[in-house]
RNA sequence: GGGAGCAUAGCUCAGCUGGGAGAGCAUCUGCCUUACAAGCAGAGGGUCACAGGUUCGAGCCCUGUUGUUCCCACCA
């Protein structure tokens, strides 16, 4: 920053090269020094398919802000960053890719596909890693990781292994959600519901043993080929007659049991529901129950099943190698091969046709999909991994009820509490290639299953070799759930892990408590024996200017990279920091960003005009000698606003902070403090004028030290073109509040004269006086001392010529402006004439007893006395008093104006 | 079906443990006052969704109602 500086600011000239200072200073790096008590945030890593949009630039925003506080106030502070594999979502984006080129995975084989995996990683990982940069984020970069490096994958087979071990891990055929888009399983947490319009089909069933027909009804006829049984209500009379009886299932002629059981509701429909255990959630623990068989209808592509299915089953069966749970598989005949849509369109003709159906009821009902891809999601038996929840969600709970970790806001700790509650176990495995392979191995002779941290090529059982890996990878979040530990070095007692962890801080919005946060919560406790953090920061989402989500098929995204080329990275952080309160949505906009834009450039002219004024030689920031009034003034209220940022911060009140630093420096500071800096700068009293440059330099130093880790590019440029000690403002020390510096007195001093000035402009601008006019100011008041000051200050900030201090004024014809504490005459002559004057007193007046008679009313009323705390009647009565006081001396005026 | 949020100035939102409402933008008026017109000085604009309750006192606490958004849940 030259000393002649341009009068707008322009971020581009200084951001780049700010942030290459830090990066060469290498101010970011933790130290791990263990005599300094450390703060740690661990980034919420983002897939390296990502590009960043404004829910990452809010994210980071706010953890930069925590750690630069930190940063400031002397902890050993750690930010460590790093990016997810995101499995399915960056598998779905190199498949579409290979499209583009004609490929399948298939034609790459599994060690093909990774190479391609690894270069994409190698070619957009880093990318979302520079935009982070780009934004101010003063991560650790010395410490990056990466969900699927070397460390990270030894922490999740190690985990893995551990939960085999204590069997909290199991393989079976269970029912799955599953996406034939996708082909893969997803958990309970991918699936996303929508309401979506949809048919009741009504079915007429014959019943075998009394030749009845038994109306159920469906809205997903292709499952019914699948169906092993029909139940009822053991409860329900009107069915009291078909216990143990069985029906014929229509287009199979397959007879099937009629069952009892619970989940049969008497109170829906006509009370009797198909049973499709392979393909419905219900149905499946229902078949459990009754040990009914599961027949398998779809493909895992989503197709109905056909000879070939059939075949490998039968295979399966007679090589021995079935699973007591594998489910049969049906050959669908004439519906084989048909997708599920394209079977249900067949299958309702066919039952139609057979006078099967009673009648067809519309109806809207929750669809769930892919929360990847939409695809509308299939339950499916299917054989694969999963997390036994229950003994894991136990400690996840009473850690968070006994408030080892706490959410901000509180209310996201129900939403927690809800998940945990209501998990069921976790499906763990997916079938694709990208991420942490499984680490169990099948031996195909003895028939084994082994599970291992390391690879093996024999088993240990029969020493074959004709061992094989299991082909399926983990789930993408059961490697985030360990990144607050793993990314440190678990399971190795490193230097960082002992020192940093458990961490501090999360932030994170609320969409991810259910896949993330409380995963890693019970994960960090199953493992490290602590919480992973003590404090969860949740935000809530970045909206567009009407409120919308932003996303990419609606294309109303707003690019933070745009943002910034356009406004700088400090005005895109202060918009996402300010005017929102913790986990609440909030709307984007140009307009918001201007203003912030604006109060960039609003701290940079109050800079130009400090260094505009400063000598060749000027010291480091220090509070001057010889204190005028303003100066007390300004100091006690930085040392008031000093606490007050802290104690917020401290609360992760980050919003009310920044409000309070902008109302500060741009209300305070420059619209008054700078002011009245001019009258001692231009005096020609050099010791004052030095007293005054001291004081801006000072203030103002110690204010951007404060704003800082809101806008960390405009505080280091202009820090650094100030006077100042030390290498860098973002390692400078934090700004504390100090005793010495609490002038009330001086305070109530200027109040008095603020009330006055502000009174003069007000009447002047009412009465439309031009700045220009200037004139002579009588202040008639029994604060002489503080007025003979305030009259200097007129004359620079109230268009006043001349002031005459006195107790009392005699004036006919005089405009009388009347404050708390003083009565401001002004000749009439110069302004206006006595009617209008008359009006606006009267005006006053009225103002005045409004507000005296509902003071009044309360204290008039016994209960408000008796019960109010002394302070509160204490400040009512004192109001009272100086209403009664001004009323006063306005009738006084109003008296000689009228006579 | 369960849970949560939101409802405050024309618009977007703040408002901490209750002591009669604030900001930004927009509007209107007057100013190029030698840091800043991306600025300065003023002004107007609100039965704080509705109805009850607790309290000396409610935007804030309690109950209910309405509207709205979101999360969770297996409704066949």
């Amino acid at each position: 920053m030259a000393k002649d500086l341009a009068k707008q600011y322009d971020p581009k000239d200084v951001e780049d090269r700010t942030y290459k200072f830090w990066l060469d200073g290498k101010f970011f790096h933790a130290k791990c020094d263990p005599e300094k008590e450390p703060y740690t945030i661990v980034i919420p890593p983002p897939n390296i398919t990502g590009q960043l949009h404004m829910g990452h630039a809010l994210d980071n925003t706010l953890q930069d802000i925590l750690i630069r506080y930190r940063r400031m106030q002397g902890y050993d502070t750690l930010w460590l960053p790093g990016t997810d594999h995101a499995s399915i979502a960056t598998e779905a984006k190199i498949v579409e890719a290979m499209a583009k080129e004609g490929l399948t995975k298939d034609d790459l084989g599994r060690d093909g596909f990774l190479v391609r995996a690894w270069d994409w990683k190698e070619k957009f990982g880093g990318r979302i890693i520079e935009q982070l940069k780009k934004l101010g984020s003063s991560c650790d970069w010395d410490r990056e990781r990466f969900t699927l490096d070397e460390g990270c994958s030894r922490a999740v087979r190690e985990v893995f292994v551990r939960l085999y071990e204590k069997d909290l891990i199991y393989r079976g055929n269970r029912m799955v959600n599953w996406c034939p888009y996708c082909q893969t399983s997803i958990s309970d947490a991918e699936v996303e519901y929508s309401e979506q319009d949809g048919n009741f089909w009504h079915l007429l069933y014959t019943v075998k043993e009394t030749g009845e027909q038994l109306e159920l009804a469906t809205t997903r006829p292709e499952t019914m080929l699948g169906d092993t049984a029909d139940a009822i209500n053991a409860e329900d009379e009107r069915y009291a007659h078909l216990h143990g009886c069985h029906v014929i299932l229509p287009l199979l002629n397959k007879e099937i049991p009629i069952v009892c059981d619970e989940h049969a509701d008497m109170t829906k429909g006509t009370g009797v529901v198909k049973i499709t255990p392979a393909h419905d959630p219900n149905d499946f623990e229902v078949g459990r129950r009754h040990n009914l068989p599961m027949v398998r209808t779809f493909t895992y592509d989503g197709h109905m099943t056909g000879a070939a299915e059939k075949a490998a089953y039968d295979e399966l069966v007679a090589s021995g190698k079935a699973a007591a749970d594998e489910p049969e598989v049906l050959d669908c005949g004439k519906y084989a091969g048909m997708t599920t849509m394209e079977a249900r369109k067949a299958i309702l003709e066919d039952l139609e046709a057979g006078g099967y159906i009673k009648y067809i009821e519309p109806l809207k009902h929750e669809v769930g999909s892919c929360y990847r891809c939409h695809s509308t999601i299939e339950p499916m038996v299917s054989k694969q991994w999963f997390v036994r929840m229950e003994p894991l969600a136990k400690p996840a709970i009473e850690a968070v009820e006994k408030g080892e970790t706490v959410f901000v806001p509180e209310r996201f700790t129900k939403n927690y509490m809800n998940w945990m509650r209501g998990t069921r176990d976790w499906c763990i495995s997916r079938q694709l290639w990208w991420g942490h392979r499984i680490p169990a191995w099948y031996c195909a002779d003895c028939g084994a299953t082994i599970v291992s941290k390391d690879d093996i090529d024999a088993c240990p059982h029969c020493s074959s070799k004709n061992i094989e890996q299991d082909s399926d990878t983990l789930d993408t979040w059961f490697s985030s759930a360990l990144w607050p530990f793993s990314t440190l070095g678990w399971p190795d007692e490193t230097p960082d892990l002992k020192h940093y962890y458990p961490t501090s801080t999360l932030v994170t919005g609320y969409d991810i408590i259910g896949f993330w946060v409380s995963r890693m919560i019970f994960s960090a406790l199953e493992y490290t024996g602590q919480v992973p953090f003590d404090t969860v920061l949740i935000h809530g989402l970045v909206r567009d200017a009407l409120g919308r989500k932003m996303s990419k098929s609606l294309g109303n995204g707003i690019d933070p990279l745009e943002v910034i080329d356009q406004y700088g990275a400090d005005a895109l952080r202060l918009t996402l920091a300010t005017g929102n309160s913790p986990g609440n949505d909030m709307r984007f906009s140009d307009d918001k960003v201007s203003a912030s834009r604006n109060f960039a450039n609003k701290i940079w002219n109050a800079a130009r005009f400090i260094l505009m004024n400063l000598g060749e030689d000027e010291k480091a920031p220090h509070v001057p000698e010889d204190l005028a009034l303003e100066d007390k003034w300004i100091l006690s209220l930085f040392n008031n606003i000093t606490k007050e940022v802290t104690d917020n911060l401290d609360k992760f009140e980050l919003g009310i902070a920044l409000q309070k630093l902008y109302d500060f420096i741009w209300d305070i500071f420059c619209d008054w403090y700078i002011e009245i800096s001019k009258i001692r700068l231009n005096s020609g009293d050099e010791k004052a004028a030095q007293t005054a440059r001291d004081m801006l330099v000072y203030i103002m130093s110690n204010t951007l030290k404060l704003l800082h880790p809101f806008m960390p590019f405009i505080t280091e440029e202009i820090w650094q073109t100030l006077p100042h000690d030390g290498e860098s403002i973002m390692i400078s020390e934090w700004p504390t509040y100090k005793e010495e510096f609490n002038f009330s007195v001086e305070e109530q001093e200027m109040g008095r004269i603020m009330e006055a000035i502000r009174a003069i402009r007000n009447c002047r601008a009412e009465m439309n006086v031009p700045p220009s006019r200037k004139a002579k100011y009588y202040i008639a008041t029994s604060y002489k001392d503080t007025f003979r000051q305030a009259g200097i200050f007129m004359q620079r900030l109230a268009s006043c010529s001349e002031a005459e201090i006195g107790d009392n004024f005699e004036f006919d014809d005089a405009v009388c402006i009347v404050t708390t504490d003083a009565k401001i005459y002004i000749p009439m002559g110069d302004l206006v004439d006595f009617e209008a004057e008359i009006a606006r007193l009267e005006k006053e007046k009225a103002k005045e007893l409004k507000e005296l008679e509902f003071i009044d009313k309360k204290l008039n009323n016994e209960n408000f006395v008796a019960k109010a705390p002394q302070a509160v009647v204490d400040g009512q009565r004192e109001a009272a008093k100086k209403i009664r006081d001004k009323i006063a001396m306005i009738d006084e005026s109003l008296a000689k104006l009228k006579k």
